[in-house]
DNA sequence: AGTAGGACCTGGTGGC
DNA sequence: TGCCACCAGGTCCTAC
């Protein structure tokens, strides 16, 4: 569930807070969630100076002293938490950090579908986990004729193609749905028959959407996500259709419908959205 | 080649 | 009240 926006809002936390802290006492519950074996995890990271922060799609990376980064992604329930001194950490912990002043930085992930990975900085460019990380959405260097030839040759629905990331990376099912509902799209158009006035306002609506998203601390969704100090997001109130299958379209008041596409759960309007 | 669908995992929910 | 089947999601893997 964590998506563009609320990966953002992630970065931008830990690098505003925790950027030139060192990490003591880390300690690593062996977990599936590591593709790093957990002691290595903790000889890497103990006593290591984190330098900045930054975001490739939906994974972080935590660039330190000593020429390593951590990879970091949230999954679909993963969470960062900064904990005051000597609380307890919180339940589904994987990776808890001592950091100089007292506090602790958390990793859980209750239902593991996230992931942990140390990594020297040479290796980066080799990693599978980045290698299918498309364009950024919010990198203004794009434009929206670029972007509409990614669509060229893709026979699957629009919305599918919107979730893969190696053509544009962080868009996941929530912020799939709002963008096609924005944009006026159905989520099962396929790709390839969108004309170019769509194409170019789908591509305003990808980074229109979730430039207001990140602006606002993303989404909070049953409470899949809340950011570094345990705060929800407050885009959560703005959305149009997720989640609102069967209530009225706040544009032209028909009634959302729900269809599954590309093995995902849709929400869209059938009047407004063609 | 490119697309579709299942597996992974577990908390929450709805039905009996 | 208690139990169980089922659903949600992102990504990887396998099957068409």
């Amino acid at each position: 569930m964590p998506e563009l926006p609320e990966v953002e809002t992630l970065r931008r936390q830990v690098e505003g807070a925790l950027a030139g802290t060192v990490w003591e006492r880390v300690t690593a519950v062996p977990a599936s969630v590591f593709r790093t074996p957990a002691r290595d995890l903790q000889d890497g990271l103990a006593g290591a100076r984190l330098l900045r922060v930054g975001r490739r799609g939906k994974i972080l990376l935590l660039a330190f002293d000593g020429g390593q980064t951590l990879l970091v992604h949230l999954g679909m329930s993963g969470q960062l938490l900064l904990c005051p001194p000597v609380s307890p950490p919180p339940r589904h912990h994987h990776l808890t950090v001592g950091l100089e002043d007292g506090r602790m930085l958390v990793y859980r992930d209750p239902r593991r579908f996230g992931f942990v990975r140390l990594a020297r900085d040479a290796d980066l460019s080799d990693l599978r986990e980045l290698a299918g990380v498309g364009h950024d959405p919010l990198d203004g260097s794009r434009s929206w004729e670029e972007f509409a030839s990614g669509f060229a040759g893709r026979a699957g629905a629009v919305k599918a193609v919107l979730l893969q990331q190696d053509m544009l990376a962080g868009i996941g099912n929530v912020y799939a749905d709002e963008i096609l509902h924005e944009a006026r799209v159905q989520p099962t158009r396929g790709a390839g028959t969108l004309t170019p006035p769509e194409k170019k306002n789908l591509f305003h609506a990808v980074r229109d959407l979730l430039a207001r998203a990140v602006s606002l601390g993303g989404t909070s969704f049953d409470e899949a996500f809340v950011d570094l100090f345990g705060r929800p997001g407050l885009y959560g109130m703005h959305l149009k259709v997720y989640g609102r299958s069967g209530e009225p379209c706040t544009r032209c008041h028909t009634r959302l419908k729900e269809a599954t596409v590309g093995g995902r759960s849709s929400v869209f309007c059938p009047h407004c959205q063609v």
